[in-house]
DNA sequence: TCTCTTTTCACATTAATATGTGATAGGAAA
DNA sequence: TTTCCTATCACATATTAATGTGAAAAGAGA
């Protein structure tokens, strides 16, 4: 028996969810809530194995019940639940720990299909959700940072650059000449098109050459 | 009538794979290969709708395939299709602009379902792999970088430091004397235990203070 | 073989940085 | 009101960095 709570600022929707999970075999509502003012002691008292939890509701929103319940409890499941596949509340949900995210027109059959998976260590997810989800890793592209071709050596001198030695510390560090240092930096410098050592380090991070 | 293009070295899956899609009302494969060592002339040459990529494969891999196909073309859907479920590949795979990641195991009829959704624009994912991807998020919590409790001014200095200016140039673009901006730079290094420029721009990127 | 790149070193000079000490003024907090 | 922090500026000095010029050896590649 899947125990579920709901959170659903919708008077008509939570009955009609309610009747809708109560009727299936397998399923039960332990409470449902208007909003989650009280999230944290109301997930305590009942203990549910998932939660819905709709996100656009009046007092805390159903994010910010997220993230309350997230401090306490890593156990329950929470699938979210909207009308919008709003690209900025999908990150900020899936960034805070929820199981799943599904969007209200979702048909009854599919609903407690998703319920089940949730429970059962899925990550349930509308499709044109799950197609968001894609788009922001790929979004995350690195924009292929530039080689530079600095040699061996060359690389191994910036990196104590970024480790903010000095050209004294990377010469006894490398076992060679400061001048020799100074040489290689010369050419970092030149193949990085900068002219400082601050200027090196912060293309060094940008660039992810290190 | 959706094409299909099928990458996978295993000759018996090859096989298996093209029958099942081809006995498939709606479904051809217009080729397969078994690797992807001349993935952008075939993908350019038979223009196929979906991709059936393996990930395993020996000459050029699935994932090295995917990105040589992504540099000259958004608009084919690639499905990943693997033994394991590990973390790195995916994120690399959907990174690269994978449209979906689906397991092996997966049963013959999932997968043509996989295959359309894929078609139609969708992400399909096998329920590991969306759980696995709901992690990550969850994962990229930034670690609340210290603050360092640098003031406004500070802050502003730091970030010409960053962008590699000089004293000279920090005070003639905040309007100070060089002196100040010696002594903002002094108070910096002090807050973030450093002694040197390069220090503090490494520290500054390390801990996203800017 | 010749050329190019990398790695190494040296000497020299100017510019920039790091650091110390000290001072003034305004605003916020105790 | 006194104290603390911030922001500003000044002077001084030692260290470090940036840049130029030049050179030699080793290895890769044409």
């Amino acid at each position: 028996m899947i125990k579920v709570m709901l959170y659903e600022d919708n008077p008509q929707l939570r009955e009609g969810l309610t009747m809708l999970i109560e009727g299936s075999e397998g399923f039960t509502v332990l409470a449902s809530f208007k909003n989650c003012n009280n999230v944290l002691s109301e997930v305590e008292a009942f203990k549910p194995d998932v939660i819905l939890m709709d996100i656009d509701m009046p007092g805390v929103n159903g994010i910010e019940g997220l993230k309350l319940i997230r401090q306490h409890n890593q156990e329950v499941k929470v699938l979210m639940l909207t009308v919008f596949d709003d690209n900025k509340n999908v990150f900020e949900a899936l960034k805070s720990g929820a199981n799943g995210y599904v969007l209200k027109k979702t048909p009854p059959a599919k609903l407690l299909e998703y319920i089940l998976e949730a429970a059962s260590g899925g990550a349930p997810m509308t499709s044109s959700i799950a197609t968001q989800v894609l788009k922001m890793f790929s979004e995350v592209q690195v924009p292929q940072g530039e080689d530079y071709n600095l040699s061996d050596r060359e690389k191994e001198v910036l990196q104590h650059l970024v480790n903010g030695y000095s050209y004294k510390m990377i010469a006894s560090d490398m076992f060679i000449a400061i001048d020799t240092v100074s040489s290689h930096i010369k050419k970092i410098y030149e193949k990085l098109h900068v002219n400082s050592k601050s200027e090196a380090v912060a293309k060094a991070f940008k660039d992810k050459l290190i």
